[in-house]
DNA sequence: CGGCCTACTGCAACTCGTTCGCAATAGCGT
DNA sequence: ACGCTATTGCGAACGAGTTGCAGTAGGCCG
């Protein structure tokens, strides 16, 4: 039950040939399983995914893709506990909570975060860009109703 | 000028007897090398430290000591862009801000965290363990003020 | 103080995510 | 349809981090 509301609104074709990338079978395939899952998912998770579609497509060509959609600011890529994340993008006020039970990665909103930039510029010389929040603990499924 | 006001107090090899675990030289030099550092480190950096005072050392030893110092609750460990970093282990009202351009990372204390806890408690049916708030951006020294 | 037990260590081989060089392929403007 | 060149697939290479094993050195006990 975690949110797919995403900014699906963004039309990669367009995107990529603004920037005078071509449109290949491979980002195409990329975006779509980016957008399908709308969450967090590691580099390899992507590629098996990837792979389901369509095997042809290298590993190496997932990669390539991801960090040429993270260079659009398409998708953002975080570090968590043992792998690397990618998602489609989304705006900072945004926090993560990240189930250290199930592992899975939930969004929420907060007006603290904006509120949290501004602190920073108040009380400190720091000029913030992007704030990332991650908090870790357990999603509401995890702790009694274990699955067995 | 990035604090170095940790809390040394932290005596290892106490804390090593008391956990049954032997004091090493190899520990004894990982926890010197971290604490004199006082911040953020990657691994192969505090390798390369630990080589600096010993180079009998070997790094597997180091990730191990690592790994041990994170179990007793005497480091923590972060992903960061490309690299995890160890540092002492200080309360999470610090955040960390990133200067994209020098690499610095500066800690900044605010009660916007533990109100953040208490929103997501609030709002949320997540139970909040560890909150990690990174915001990168520039440091005061970075902007106008070139090194040249 | 000396010896023993075994927790640690160094080493080297290994895993796994990610990147790179290169020749073949496929977008796409004409 | 043609050709130029951005992209791809492949395989090799990389680097961080891990692991099994035999030797070493803490530290407890007599």
């Amino acid at each position: 039950m975690v949110s797919s509301a995403y900014p699906v609104g963004v039309d990669l074709e367009v995107e990529l040939r603004t920037h005078g990338y071509r449109v290949t079978t491979a980002r195409r395939v990329v975006w779509e399983v980016l957008s399908a899952a709308g969450d967090h998912l590691t580099a390899p998770s992507i590629t098996s995914r990837v792979h389901a579609v369509d095997p042809s497509i290298n590993g190496a060509s997932v990669y390539r893709a991801l960090t040429l959609f993270a260079e659009l600011g398409l998708v953002r890529e975080s570090r968590y506990e043992d792998a690397s994340t990618w998602e489609p993008f989304h705006d900072d006020a945004a926090i993560h909570l990240v189930c250290s039970e199930c592992g899975q990665v939930m969004h929420h909103n907060t007006e603290l975060v904006p509120r949290l930039r501004r602190a920073i510029q108040v009380a400190t010389d720091f000029a913030p860009d992007e704030i990332d929040v991650r908090v870790s603990g357990r999603c509401g499924h995890c702790p009694a109703e274990s699955p067995a």
